[in-house]
DNA sequence: GTAGGATGCTAAC
DNA sequence: TTAGCCTCCTACG
């Protein structure tokens, strides 16, 4: 699930459940139980998300610090027994969320919160977040494009998902390096995320072939798939090019598993 | 029922 | 480079 738009969507329910609300923190696990001790009974502060980062504000500029890495999962439920592995339990009279195994789940300061959004690349759901030093970097960089769009210090929010799907529906080549990347393609890349990842918060999920890009934009609509028709390339490896007919390719790229259309793809 | 991989990243080799 | 987080989902028998 956790790419930059279940982050803001998560900081979007927090909100929404726990504004004017006290609220109960404890952690059920036993890893966090003197941080949630230290902010448990506190009117709500509000959350906010950079990136993959969630952070709860509490009062005396403390903030609760969220990774969900690859397996964590936070979640809203009726009040109840924890089940499984509960680091961390927000909970009123009325709802709970419960999150389960984070990368991480600490109380920082806000110095501490400062240094580490100074280390995030700019958030494409940010609206006053400013692209140039992402371009900056790229440009600068002999890295291929496909590894600088997973890096979170040039990009914050990006994941597998919507690297593979931005290439794909921008049609640059994943291999070009960053400094061979042209100032329309990294413009193109940023105003399509920006573009994009707003539905992925709306939606809770990542759909990539969207209704509102027509087919001169995007080349031909595409068939339904397995994945219910969201995505052109991810995870379609083996399969045809929803837009030319090709057999989709992986290769691993920064540890993941990257996907695109090598004839589609090919602008640089 | 069981195994294996994954929308991520860190720390310890 | 690899284990780890210890969840969730899918494929397979």
């Amino acid at each position: 699930m956790p790419e930059g738009h279940t982050l803001h969507r998560l900081a979007n329910d927090l909100n929404a459940a726990f504004a004017d609300h006290v609220v109960a923190v404890s952690s059920p696990q036993g890893r966090f139980v003197e941080g949630a001790a230290l902010v448990d009974g506190q009117l709500w502060h509000g959350a906010q998300a950079h990136g993959k980062h969630l952070f709860c504000a509490f009062a005396g500029e403390m903030w609760v610090h969220i990774h969900l890495g690859l397996i964590g999962s936070l979640r809203f439920g009726p009040p109840g027994p924890p089940v499984g592995q509960v680091r961390l339990r927000l909970a009123t009279d009325d709802v709970v969320a419960d999150l389960r195994g984070p990368q991480f789940c600490a109380l920082i300061t806000d110095d501490e919160r400062r240094l580490l959004e100074s280390r995030l690349g700019p958030d494409p759901l940010d609206p006053a977040a400013d692209p140039e030093p992402a371009r900056r970097r790229i440009s600068r960089s002999s890295r291929s494009i496909g590894a600088l769009l997973m890096d979170q210090t040039v990009l914050a929010g990006v994941g597998n998902v919507y690297r593979a799907e931005v290439l794909f529906r921008q049609r640059i080549n994943p291999e070009t390096p960053g400094r061979k990347l042209k100032p329309s393609s990294w413009r193109a890349i940023w105003a399509d995320l920006v573009d994009l990842m707003p539905y992925g918060v709306a939606d809770n999920r990542i759909d990539t072939v969207r209704p509102e890009h027509t087919p001169e934009e995007m080349g031909r609509p595409p068939r339904v798939d397995d994945h219910g028709g969201e995505v052109y390339v991810y995870r379609r490896d083996q399969q045809p090019c929803h837009v030319c007919g090709a057999m989709i390719r992986t290769k691993i790229v920064e540890g993941r598993n990257l996907f695109w259309c090598g004839r589609c793809q090919r602008r640089s």
